[in-house]
DNA sequence: TCATATTAGTTAGCATAGCTAACTATATTT
DNA sequence: AAATATAGTTAGCTATGCTAACTAATATGA
C-alpha cells in the first residue's frame, strides 16, 4: 500500500468550483461561475508544469532566471535605467542593482552614466549579451516546439488561437 | 524620443522562425518548422506573463514558493519520502531537506519514520498546511478566474481546449 | 538663494532557495 | 563480516528576493 491516497478526511481537499455554486449574474463583474474556475485551474496547473521544463534548458547558458530575465527585457526593450528595469521586472531597486552588477561583470551588459541627470544610469545589453540571451531563447524555444511538433495540424492551431486570446487578456490584465 | 528603439544593428536578435527556412520533412523528428516556432514562442512568452502575474498573490500566504510547491505536492499527492518530494520538485535531497525543515517548523507538515526503514521519513501535510495551500491557490484562481471572466464564451472554450492539449502533451514530453 | 523635498541607486543585513561535497546512519549484498 | 548502496543532513557557496538606512543629485519653494 505505498501508493494509496492516504488523505484523511480532514485533508481532503474541497474542489473550489465548488464552493461557490450559486455564483450566477452578469458575468463582467460577479464571482467566476465553476466553468470559468475549472479553466483557471487546468491552465494554471499547466503553466506551472510547462514551465518548469523548459526552465531546465537554462542551465546551460551559465546566468540565474533573474539575469536572463532583465536581459530579455533590454535586448528586446532596449536600454532602460536601473529603475525602469526593477519596474519591468516587478522587483526592488536594490535587488535590480544586484542582477544588473552580476550582469555587467559578465560583460552582458554595459551601463552608462545619463549625460543630463547624474542620478541615473543607462543599462544596454552588450552583443555577447544578445548572443548569449538567443542561444537561452532559443534552447527553450526548440524544445518547446519540438514536443508541439508531435500535435495535429488543428490541434497546434487551436493552441495559438488560445494563446492570442490569453495574450490579449494580459494586456488588459485587472 | 524615450520610447525609440535605440537598437543598433549588432543587437537585433533575429526572429527564430527565421533560422529554419529549409526545415520540412516528417513532422515526427525533423526540425520544427516556422509555424511551430511561433507558436512555442508566444506560448512560452504568455505562460510567464501569466504566472508572473498570479505569483504576485502568493505573498500574501507568508510562505516562498518552494515551500507552497512542495506542499501542493504533499497536498494533491498525499504523503510522501523526502525523496519523493525531492523528485517530484526536480530538486536535489538537501534543498528538499530544508524545504521540509521550514515547513514543519511552522507546522505546515508533519513528518514521521518509517518504520521499517529507519532511514527513510515520511512528510504529510498538516490540516493547517492544507489550510494555507487551499487559501494560497484560491487566491491565484480567483484572481485568473475573474479575468478570464470577461472572455466570450467561445473563446473561453477554446482555452479550455488548448489547456487540454497542452496538458496531454506535457505527460508526453520528450 | 538657500533650505528642504524628492528621486535614483547603493550598502548592509536578513531570509529563501538552489547547488556540490562530505558526512552519518541504516540497509543490502557478497 | 565486510563492502557497498541508499536516505538524509551538514557545511558552505551562489543567487534572488526583501526592508531600512544611507549617499548623491536634482527639484521645489519660501
Amino acid at each position: 500500500m505505498p501508493r494509496a491516497p492516504a488523505i484523511k478526511k480532514e485533508l481532503r481537499v474541497p474542489t473550489l468550483a465548488a464552493k461557490d455554486a450559486a455564483g450566477m449574474g452578469h458575468p463582467a463583474e460577479s464571482a467566476p461561475n465553476p466553468q470559468v474556475l475549472a479553466v483557471a485551474d487546468r491552465l494554471h496547473s499547466t503553466a506551472i508544469h510547462l514551465l518548469r521544463r523548459l526552465r531546465k534548458q537554462d542551465v546551460k547558458t551559465g546566468e540565474g532566471p533573474a539575469r536572463l530575465s532583465a536581459l530579455s527585457v533590454l535586448v528586446f526593450g532596449g536600454p532602460k535605467t536601473l529603475g525602469e528595469l526593477a519596474a519591468a521586472e516587478q522587483v526592488k531597486p536594490p535587488t535590480m542593482s544586484r542582477i544588473v552588477a552580476g550582469l555587467a561583470r559578465s560583460r552582458m551588459v554595459e551601463v552608462r552614466d545619463d549625460p543630463h541627470d547624474a542620478r541615473r544610469m543607462h543599462i544596454r545589453a552588450t552583443a555577447k549579451g544578445t548572443r548569449l540571451l538567443q542561444k537561452g531563447r532559443e534552447l527553450r524555444i526548440t524544445d518547446l516546439a519540438s514536443n508541439l511538433n508531435r500535435l495535429a495540424p488543428d490541434e497546434l492551431a487551436d493552441l495559438g488561437k488560445a494563446v492570442e486570446i490569453l495574450a490579449e487578456l494580459l494586456k488588459n490584465w485587472k
